[in-house]
DNA sequence: TACCTATATTATTTTTAAGTGATAAATGCA
DNA sequence: TGCATTTATCACTTAAAAATAATATAGGTA
């Protein structure tokens, strides 16, 4: 069970420029920070820009920053839009298990899945920041 | 978020032994069930077994079979055993975040994923059959 | 014993995610 | 205007997981 990276630098950045107060960070600062390629973490920033949750400015003085406050960037949201899928096993997307029709596992792997959702959408960005 | 196929396959094994009282099945009559390679299916069924969960026969008459009742075979131990790793995120190893020392991700993903596993500990393979 | 069927093990290919490199486009500033 | 700095895209390489192929080993049966 487990997280792509992806999601785990999309918590970090959120939480790097949640804890900076209004202050614009560029890219290339964060990835010296967290000691990833630049390019490879411009991935990660355009997934924001793209969900929402960041906002960037070009040029000279340009950077990132946050496009809510930190109260209103939720968790659970966060993990939702930059995880790519959310399968935990083959038959979850089907509809009915081809070859146990009567099968509870899908519904019980759907109940996990919420659980730890759940735990995730209770909780913003300003919940697990320092201050 | 996922769990590997492997973890799939490992509980549709379980499944299907479970679901046929005593019987022993071969790894090739369940590659044919799940439509997936019998060499495949056969490093799944290994697994199991160093985990203890399956019990197996060589030789003309052999082949798989449940090395416990069903309803002493927990579902969270099973993905638990056949699960590569749980990491959620990069930092969720490391007992301290370097980058940011106060930052409470590592405490929420934990509780995700401990909400996650109590659901699948809460049944064993017995909740889940059809009968 | 000879042979068929099954597990067990190792190697190889394929697919996908992770990471890197190069280039274009925008913006502020001397 | 020209340059440095930054986001925005695109193409490519590397690493890891998934899947397949091939071979060895064990055991039952005629």
């Amino acid at each position: 069970m487990r997280l792509t990276l992806q999601t785990d630098y999309a918590l970090r950045i959120l939480m790097a420029l949640g804890n900076d107060g209004e202050r614009v960070i560029s890219v290339d600062e964060l990835s010296k920070q967290f000691q990833v390629s630049k390019n490879h973490l411009m991935k990660t920033a355009q997934a924001l820009v793209a969900a929402g949750f960041v906002a960037t400015t070009r040029g000279r003085t340009g950077g990132l920053r946050l496009a809510k406050p930190v109260d209103e960037i939720n968790i659970g949201a966060v993990v939702e839009a930059i995880e790519p899928d959310f399968h935990v096993a083959e038959c979850f997307h089907k509809s009915t298990c081809s070859f146990l029709p009567s099968c509870r596992l899908r519904g019980l792997l759907g109940q996990a899945r919420s659980s730890f959702m759940q735990t995730l959408v209770a909780k913003n960005l300003s919940d697990i920041l320092a201050n």
